[in-house]
DNA sequence: GAATAAGGTCACGAGGTCAG
DNA sequence: CTGACCTCGTGACCTTATTC
């Protein structure tokens, strides 16, 4: 009976969406691959997370070299209405910059080392999201509705997404050989929260990934968001003069833009945070619904974060982490895959199979040991491996997170047509103007109780932290 | 079953856009659990007790790295002034290094292996104490002073907290039905530290828990401290390399500059150094005034540390440390609860604790047996009531100490009604000053969720999870 | 046996380099 | 000046050791 009813107040969101969310105007992508990113400054394959952003080699580069001396950057010619791409990035610094710091690069959100795992999955997620909504709406779409916030980013142009029944579906096969949850709580919220994050914003920028504060206190300013931690102390402390503060985008206009992907939050969250009753049921506090061994694998085989098969270790989180995150790029891998896949139910992925093709052509210049078992990964999608293997939630070939190796793959090949699109997203972005104010916000001081953050930080969309034990 | 699974996350996806569209108010995703710590260093959510402190993952594997080759850090170009944070932290290693060891991290004070329940208990109060703290005493410290190293120390800004005299009190009365604690005096040892420790310093960085020696030798040279075991080496003596000795902060400097949530220093120190009666008042010993003994449950059964019940086996210490840890965390609970509780009469008392803790700071290291006389007095000057359940030595839901587990029975309780609340506490958040106001919210917050958890841990018997991890 | 920290591994990003 | 490439510090995750 609940599930009855469940099940038909999920009909609704997906009919609420479905209107809703038509607006879309994410391009079409070419087919984004699984790890892929684009650079939010203009649009060319992402390198990397920069400085707060994903971005392009030469976006990072400039972002560098600009910070440091801003005074050499010449005054837009064009009035500062210069719409960034990839073709004309180098035309107009002044609004390169202004570019970049809108879609929130900034020194001080600059973060080091590896990324979560969260992160990774989060980004597929988008991408999954992203690409149903393209194929979906897309025609719809082409001119997403301006996101109320000062508009600064609602350049982003892309609907919120409703998100993916089947992932959903996926997701709670997963929970359920997920073991108890309990004492995972953390990495359990994060996943939970891991289709709340926008792309755009991007998955926290801070310098770790644990931190989820980040995005909490962000504040409308001008045409952006500026952070502002609860600070403590000024801004001014701030040691360096770079980085102080970092502007973000509004994390409402995030929403929308951040693009089709957008999943809904809630089911998400993790149990112990959750605040519904719902998340509850999904998933289930441990001590609470599960109090019953979860069905767990025996003896079953994992990989660990370097992509390595591991026999479980007495952690049982790992396990259920591995389970749960191999779930669920499993379910995308299924979707985007061809028909044929057995979990494959989708149609529109026609598009998607132009891209890979292309991709593989440019596999070509780095590669380093993850393009392997990137192809490996690949090699999964594309129905090879296969069926019986995706279902299992113990499978042996565990999907590789790497952040790179999917990247290299897809863009090479990149598809042309983007550009065309990403020109009309990137006008509406346009209108912001960098401010400067740079300065203060940043902080988000750290001083603040953690309680306190953590608590806040969810009102605003607060982008998600996808680090394992935050 | 599936079904199941995906009609809760549709239901997820429903609260989600409830929320999300209303305001965005992003739940309370992480609401820390009560175990959160934070990391000394940087304020980022600590991944546990590191080298002698709760640090993040970062700060621990930077504190590794550098403590091997210190000659690779270069200096600071701020004048060694640079404030730390989760942002910056990478900017100054320098800065970073010595935060490290101001917050007390050395090589030498490095200890493997689970952690006690006393510690975890000590934990909770602590984060007790930070949140009163900080409701208190927040406006003064809106601008803490800058922190110079030698000056660093000034920093303090915060004001020292006492300990809270319900939570005294309620643990005075614990131990009234403690048994015997002979047998076990390292870890009361431990356990009177705790409170007296502060945050930074933390429980006990020794590879015991049990060991209480640790800071005794600490000496003060320049702005802080080094720590040297056993040894009595001058300040100079810099550990040099790797580490025997470790650089401490001047147990008072350190006060301030932590944080938020730093105490009084003076009452950190452990029993045996400590210098105040406070602490004593705390924890009485077992073989002084409670010789006869408490009221034992009649095989009741009991929650081991791996939080599961188990019958009373023949050690009477577990079943006597179990019962006042319960007792703690109850009061603990219970303080938090609103206000309501029988047990707060207390009002006035913060002055007394006040004197307390200074006349603490004099006296001295040794002795433990005076402070519990004096705790016991001091109890009875308090009129001890406390609320039936409280005081029940025998309750049958021992409460979980795992450190993970607060999290999830908070949550899942509370449904709905919490989110409205939730969001108010973020906007407020939002603006980016801590007020005081948070803080009482979150200490109704906690309270709501205590209660919840209470109540829980009655009928459900759920327990307190004091486990680390989240 | 479970919890939990030290240590190790290596994905990643900031910076630096230097042809173009 | 730009941006592909390289270096190296960072930190997320894993493994092993230790303690409860
Ligand atoms: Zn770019
Ligand atoms: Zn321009
Ligand atoms: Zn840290
Ligand atoms: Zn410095």
């Amino acid at each position: 009976m609940n599930s009855i009813w469940l099940t038909a107040s999920c009909l609704g969101l997906l009919c609420y969406f479905e209107n809703t969310c038509e607006k879309l105007a994410w391009f079409h992508v070419s087919r984004i691959k699984s790890m892929n990113q684009q650079c939010k400054v203009c649009g060319e394959p992402a390198a990397g997370f920069h400085f707060g952003a994903f971005t392009c080699e030469g976006c990072k580069s400039f972002f560098g070299r600009s910070h440091n001396n801003l005074h050499s950057i010449s005054e837009c010619k064009n009035n500062g209405e210069c719409v960034i791409n990839k073709k004309n990035r180098t035309s107009c610094k002044a609004c390169r910059l202004r570019k970049c710091m809108m879609v929130g690069m900034s020194k001080s959100s600059s973060r080091y080392g590896r990324r979560s795992n969260w992160f990774k999955i989060h980004c597929l997620l988008q991408d999954q999201h992203q690409q149903q909504a393209a194929s979906q709406h897309y025609r719809q779409q082409k001119t997403p509705p301006p996101v109320t916030l000062p508009g600064a980013l609602n350049i982003l142009g892309q609907p919120a997404q409703h998100m993916d029944p089947r992932l959903q579906h996926q997701l709670a096969i997963a929970m359920s050989h997920h073991q108890s949850l309990q004492g995972r709580t953390k990495e359990d919220l994060l996943l939970m929260r891991l289709d709340s994050m926008s792309p755009s914003i991007s998955p926290e920028s801070h310098n770790s990934d644990t931190s989820v504060e980040v995005s909490e206190s962000r504040l409308v300013a001008g045409g952006g968001i500026f952070l502002n931690n609860n600070t403590k102390c000024s801004p001014d402390q701030r040691p360096g003069s770079n980085g102080k503060d970092a502007f973000m985008p509004f994390p409402f206009a995030s929403l929308a833009p951040l693009g089709p992907g957008f999943q809904h939050p809630a089911a998400f969250f993790p149990p112990s945070t959750a605040t519904s009753q719902n998340n509850a049921i999904l998933f289930p506090p441990s001590s609470f619904l599960y109090r019953q061994p979860p069905p767990k694998p025996h003896h079953s085989v994992f990989k660990n974060n370097n992509n390595h098969y591991t026999h479980n270790n007495n952690n049982g989180d790992v396990c259920s982490k591995r389970i749960f995150l191999d779930a669920i790029l499993r379910s995308q891998q299924s979707q985007q895959s061809p028909k044929g896949g057995s979990n494959s139910r989708e149609e529109d992925e026609e598009d998607e199979e132009d891209d890979d093709d292309e991709e593989m052509s440019v596999e070509g210049s780095s590669l380093r040991k993850r393009r392997l078992s990137y192809t490996a990964s690949r090699r999964e999608r594309r129905r090879v491996s296969v069926s019986p293997q995706q279902d299992d939630p113990e499978q042996e070939n565990p999907i590789d997170l790497s952040m790179k190796a999917c990247q290299d793959d897809e863009r090479l090949t990149s598809p042309e047509g983007s550009v065309g699109d990403e020109v009309s997203d990137q006008e509406e972005e346009e209108r912001g103007e960098i401010t400067e104010e740079n300065g203060e916000h940043d902080d988000e001081y750290e001083s603040m109780a953690n309680d306190h953050k953590e608590r806040h930080s969810r009102s605003v969309a607060a982008p998600i932290d996808l680090t394992t034990r935050a």
